[in-house]
DNA sequence: TGGCTGTTTGCATGTTTATGCACGATTTAT
DNA sequence: ATAAATCGTGCATAAACATGCAAACAGCCA
């Protein structure tokens, strides 16, 4: 009777391109806005939605109030645990990983604490991870959800990652918001510490490329002092430390100005 | 009675022709659409319609309400494609690392094949070995007796190695005896060939820091034809070739002046 | 040449898919 | 609590679709 709808399928979009590229948006933005989408493919908002509900229906978003976000992370079934990783370094990691906030740009060393951490670092964060250690890039890989940088440069077989002037050039391109240089031994009266002379180097190369650095320390490595300095405590702002560590040596990094975080006894 | 249909054949392009051309188009685009191609050929929208249902059934399009796209290059998220070195691909690395000699340099590339051979290469032929992916790093780092070089650079999480700008330069300053591109597809009419433009500069930047290239091909990859050209085959001096591999294959790329290597049958 | 077969095409038919709108329910914000 | 925004569902419409059919053409054999 009166004029009826104009139910224009499309012009110049296919409706599965559409979904494509809404998914391609949604996983480089980590959120879509229903809104946005019709204005910018030039459709209705209820075809957007009905494009979210598939997309949702699949698994590939997960449908909110306004648009779309990133489908919540797989709980890790915890089924690859690696043996090798204690329940006193997992501790260790997660509290180190509780300094994280989403969309940062970290610096991981090698070494197994950092790569107990790489197990535990939330993949639904969208983290911009760089690091030397091809155990820890793999290892991130696996997870998948991690944009991952690789350190180029020779191998230390000692250490399991890349160091040497290479390697160091290669993150003093690089810019980070918190870095976790691997902790050799830290005192409170003489700052940070490394075995090894090219180790240091780089250690203090990816501290000055990081707006803040957290050092995750044993207790062994606590009050401990190395060959080569790699830092004033002056450049070091997080210490995490393990639940037995001891109460005076805690205050004494505390009275230095860094953050003391003391990692939990008992999974939560 | 009426006016007849006027079921014209065609004028100037053959339908195996339009075909191919309907395909290059998808291949350039990524999408195509019926009506547009209709236009662009003046047929009627159910010939190319019927084109696209035949490429579709063939698996080189996929089939959406007005059109094709690129088939969903479904990566298989590589932490299967890992999972195992089935005994036939296990039997080409072997072939493949006997080309080695002590004291070479290597150039080994991210993938599946190119981590079995780095299961099967001697660690007592004092090798250095430069790759680009973490997982073959760690591998050799585990197995000792191998220097160990990264190249840097961000990963792309489909192909498990770092390509890129960063990658490709850091590639270009170093110098190899024997590189080991991995193959995507190689023709020996057309070349060597790789699914994704930044892979196919990576590659290419690898075959020119080598005095040699030898690729190892699985018999899927012979004959084949991808996207982006890597290398013609004058820059290969070396196919290793399944032991399945066509007789008449092999002499097509042999008679290239390639050196043709065919894996054995069983396990030595 | 003439008849036969197979392919390719356009057209007609009925079906499926995608869309925008209307309406009421639900959620969020104020 | 009230208003605004967003959501889900049903509906009508038109485009895109699959299928069946007959015409035109090429090749083949007699």
């Amino acid at each position: 009777m009166v004029k009826p709808p104009i139910p224009v399928p499309d012009s110049g979009v296919l409706p599965q391109e559409r979904q494509q590229r809404i998914l391609a948006k949604l996983r480089h933005d980590g959120r879509v806005v229903a809104a946005e989408l019709a204005a910018a493919f030039e459709v209705s908002e209820d075809s957007i939605r009905r494009d979210l509900r598939e997309l949702a229906a699949q698994g590939l978003c997960k449908r909110v109030y306004g648009g779309a976000l990133l489908p919540a992370a797989t709980p890790t079934p915890l089924k690859q645990r690696r043996g090798e990783h204690s329940a006193r370094k997992l501790m260790l990691a997660r509290k180190a990983a509780s300094l994280v906030s989403a969309g940062q740009t970290l610096l991981i060393d090698a070494g197994s604490t950092n790569a107990a951490i790489a197990t535990v670092l939330p993949a639904d964060a969208r983290l911009v991870v760089i690091t030397n250690a091809p155990h820890i890039a793999q290892l991130l890989l696996d997870r998948e959800g991690f944009e991952v940088l690789l350190i180029g440069g020779r191998i230390d077989a000692a250490i399991g990652g890349t160091v040497g002037a290479q390697a160091v050039e290669q993150v003093r391109r690089t810019r980070a918001d918190l870095c976790f240089p691997g902790a050799c031994a830290i005192d409170a009266a003489h700052g940070l510490w490394g075995f090894d002379s090219e180790e240091a180097l780089f250690k203090r190369a990816m501290i000055e490329a990081s707006d803040e650095t957290v050092v995750v320390a044993t207790d062994d490595k606590l009050g401990a002092v190395a060959t080569h300095q790699v830092a004033e405590l002056s450049r070091v702002q997080h210490l995490v430390v393990e639940h037995s560590a001891d109460r005076a040596t805690r205050s004494a990094f505390a009275s230095r100005g860094m953050a003391v975080h003391r990692a939990d006894s008992v999974p939560s």
